[in-house]
DNA sequence: AACTATTACTTGACTAGTCAACTATTTACA
DNA sequence: TGTAAATAGTTGACTAGTCAAGTAATAGTT
């Protein structure tokens, strides 16, 4: 089989070790698919980031949830995260409360037009994520889930 | 074992398949793997896409690279590359001069303060690439090699 | 009760990426 | 040869992430 990595790296000299071309290689798939999401996803004018927040914030239903726990829930700190919500807020996808029983907290709902919106993206999302891994049989894709599983601290 | 993908997402429920099982998986190693590339890094003061930059340099020798071909060799387009260039040039990492047989072509080469961080760097990185994988065995690794590369289109 | 530390967030200044529109140069062909 | 098309890069306006510093509210301690 053709070596990928050297390929789309343009590289013809070889790795250094095996961790340097899996390293090289995560990060090549990685930009695959956020690519692959932002094409898929940008007919619905929001960003991979911005539907991730959505999701949970769907997940965390009527009650609604603290940026902060928002934030743990993504990889991203909190400075981001209250621009995120900002842009989400303007296009009343969510909606931002003070806590009463914390006036520090704020509580992020997610709104009926955010719904809506992640009503119309589930189909594609999910045809998305089969596309990005349809040149592994299941028993590969288990693999691999177990072996990101061990690598991850 | 652990299921750390869904410890880490902080998500009590099953997964709706597989390849979304891996994408999430894929997602948070690769957080995980910029996140210490940027810590390794930040003593150097420089970015790892800086780095990755200067590295693709020095090994485009004293000729230099045009900037569209170190953008095909990074997965970025061509405007942010203007920009992360005019950050290093500003540094003195890089120098760049228009082509004489080609003046649209701006030839971009590392300079001695480049190369001399190169150098410093270079332990530094390759011991972090290890790190990154060190709780897999080298059969491991080639089998997470194998499968990245039949996923990469 | 008062004073400090902690927590939850916001703001400012920065790097980095995107797309769309523009300039300059080269190539293609009619 | 002269005009149109393609290529290389830059610029502007945006999303998104970082850190460091600031504000406001709560918790802890004496």
């Amino acid at each position: 089989m053709k070596n990928k990595i050297h390929e789309k790296l343009k590289q013809s000299k070889g790795f250094s070790s095996l961790s340097q071309e899996a390293v090289l290689g995560l990060l090549l798939l990685n930009e695959q698919l956020r690519q692959e999401m932002e094409v898929s996803m940008s007919p619905f004018d929001i960003t991979p980031q911005q539907y991730n927040v959505l999701r949970i914030l769907r997940g965390a239903g009527k009650d609604g949830l603290p940026s902060m726990s928002i934030g743990e829930r993504m990889v991203e700190k909190t400075p981001g995260l209250t621009r995120l919500l900002d842009r989400l807020e303007k296009k009343s996808f969510v909606k931002r409360v003070h806590s009463t029983d914390d006036r520090r907290k704020v509580l992020c709902t997610i709104e009926s037009k955010g719904l809506k919106l992640l009503k119309e993206m589930d189909r594609t999302v999910s045809v998305q994520d089969e596309m990005m891994f349809n040149t592994l049989t299941e028993k590969e894709k288990e693999s691999l889930i177990r072996l990101i599983n061990k690598a991850l601290k």
